[in-house]
DNA sequence: TCTATTTTGTGAGGTAGATCACGTAATTTT
DNA sequence: AAAATTACGTGATCTACCTCACAAAATAGA
């Protein structure tokens, strides 16, 4: 079992500084939990209360459509925080899905108890502004990779930021994230 | 000529509950700007200093690809904040453009300034955080729509939350924001 | 007002990736 | 270990969109 507290300290640490007792405060509201390969978080349809920071193992966000064909949105890997931020942050139903791809470590926050230390501690609403800020630039360059490169080379990019994923999921998934399907996939790694 | 502090202030009170002592001090730090069709007010290549939120007129952020294929990642109506918000928040160079596509006034801020009234006024930063939240959910969401719905459906749906743009803009920069060619837009128009 | 530039439309042909269909390997369940 | 499920590969055909080419309309500059 990995040492939560710690890898959380160490996060945080990397943008603001905290004294040890602003750390513990912080950590106090966050919950470890150990979920199961194929569980579910978050379900669409369903009210959101928690936002997910990733110790180990894989978690996956991602849409259904209307032929219940799936997009993922994101890999939530160690050091990822997952969650639908849309339905958390505004109260309103999921429109998306979040679930374990292996089995995972996770701590789960509250939208109430996020909200109350961003309050307490303003260094910790500094912290949170970064890292959403982090997410926005990361999906912005994911947007004009779609636009601007083909399905081989979005898949080349992905793998050479995590090259772990090659053999940590299936590569339908991997297709569902590059947007391609897994008969186009399977003939780009030739 | 629009009422810049007054357009600020109504902007950010929908977010937060300032005084008015704290809300001409926040407006202090904004310069006014009158910009000009065509005028760059980001380079790419450049370092980027400010962010800037429209008042008036429609800018766009975009990037150029290596034969000079434009991509739009926004344009900026009234309301909504421009800048590269990778280069100015890490202190690196632009990898995209802004520019002006009508006459248009926005009011800038220095990537200092704003730290700085972050950092002294604890609601400010709290209001730059929903913000950025909102953008990274935006962004999220036309991924979606991306990898989920054909240009057709795109453009509805542009047009369906921005009806000004089809009278504002030419037609190959909605091209640009969709993904697509001009020749393909134009047929779709049918 | 005349000219130059930008914007828009449309035909013809090419291509990346989708869909459907089938077979086999690998993994999980019993 | 057998059976069931999931993952993966590959051929054949189809389609949304691209590229190139040309022309006309609209707008901006002088």
């Amino acid at each position: 079992m990995v040492n939560s507290k710690e890898i959380l300290k160490e996060h945080i640490s990397k943008l603001i500084s905290l004294t040890e007792e602003q750390l513990d405060y912080v950590f106090e509201h966050f919950h470890l939990m150990s979920v199961k390969k194929g569980q579910r978080l978050i379900s669409e349809g369903d009210l959101v209360h928690y936002e997910y920071f990733v110790l180990e193992g894989c978690l996956k966000s991602f849409y259904l459509n209307d032929n219940m064909k799936m997009f993922i949105l994101q890999f939530g890997m160690p050091g990822w925080w997952v969650t639908d931020f849309d339905a958390l942050y505004n109260k309103t139903k999921a429109s998306i899905n979040v679930d374990c791809i292996t089995n995972a470590a996770v701590l789960a926050i509250s939208n109430d108890d996020r909200e109350k230390i961003c309050s307490e501690i303003h260094e910790i609403e500094h912290f949170f502004r970064w890292r959403t800020n982090k997410g926005y630039v990361a999906a912005q360059k994911r947007l004009l990779s779609f636009m601007n490169n083909d399905a081989k080379f979005r898949y080349e990019e992905l793998l050479a930021m995590y090259p772990q994923l090659y053999n940590l999921v299936p590569k339908h998934l991997i297709a569902s994230y590059l947007g391609v399907t897994r008969e186009t996939l399977s003939r780009l790694q030739q």
